[in-house]
DNA sequence: TTATCTGAGTTTCATTTTTGAACTTAGCTT
DNA sequence: AAGCTAAGTTCAAAAATGAAACTCAGATAA
């Protein structure tokens, strides 16, 4: 987890990442809905993207300039559990339950949540879990 | 989430959270896990116990004066499936797969995983979730 | 052509935060 | 009483942040 701390353990890098997740890709746009500096930003958008967590992209509107885009990459869509969880985790334990977003299902528009499941998809509850450290070597 | 990066968006106090979560309970631990600066740790630490994310207890061990350790209060705990998933990433994205860590079920010994189910304990791909923002008022 | 507008990025500088080191404290052991 | 240790405090130097002014490129209007 160091590993992702390393990435994204500042105050606005997830913060960027969260946007992105809804779907801002412009400067302007993530700059504001978060009141970053404009410094701030540009230095943020150019680690995530050299961290590759976006991609930058070139597009064009008519009559309009040619524009950069972020959107994540792979990399950065992976981070959506996480993302999810500590959502939820504001939720339940910050805003008293109440939840700005729901996260459904594509198709079928079933609410979702995070949890930990076992490799034949059955849940598990969070107070059933130990940690087994691996050694090295 | 907002509310969440507000707690945890800092550097040290997700590891903070991590070494708390691994078990560790000690001043000195955590820096000597982390290598963060004393007064940083003290600062942290009163402010993860101030919000409630870990208890203050006081204990004694024979032959030594008494002393703080630092735990997970249940909120603390709660952000479990944020810790796993941010572990997760970083163990696939960044790491190539190695992982240090495994979460097992306490009793069974199953590995464990996160994901986004619904209602029914069915488990949903990640691409296939949408996020719906509810109006307020 | 020239002027102006806009989104994006850079520069500058004052303020705040973080670091790292030295110092203090409480309470233990010898 | 002397020394040790975990924890905490203080403080100067270094780094990050925030706010504002400035630059730049391309679009549009006069």
């Amino acid at each position: 987890m160091a590993a992702a701390v390393d990435l994204i353990g500042d105050r606005w890098s997830l913060l960027i990442l969260r946007e992105a997740f809804y779907g801002v890709v412009r400067h302007a746009d993530f700059r504001d809905d978060l009141r970053v500096p404009r410094s701030v930003l540009t230095d943020r958008l150019a680690k995530l993207v050299s961290n590759g967590l976006l991609n930058k992209l070139e597009y064009k509107e008519d009559g309009a300039r040619r524009r950069h885009a972020y959107v994540l990459s792979p990399k950065g869509q992976a981070l959506a559990p996480a993302f999810i969880a500590l959502t939820e985790w504001g939720t339940e334990h910050c805003l008293n339950g109440k939840s700005p977003i729901d996260i459904v299902d594509k198709t079928t528009g079933q609410s979702l949540y995070v949890a930990l499941v076992d490799e034949d998809g059955q849940t598990h509850p969070i107070d059933q879990i130990a940690i087994k450290v691996l050694q090295d070597g």
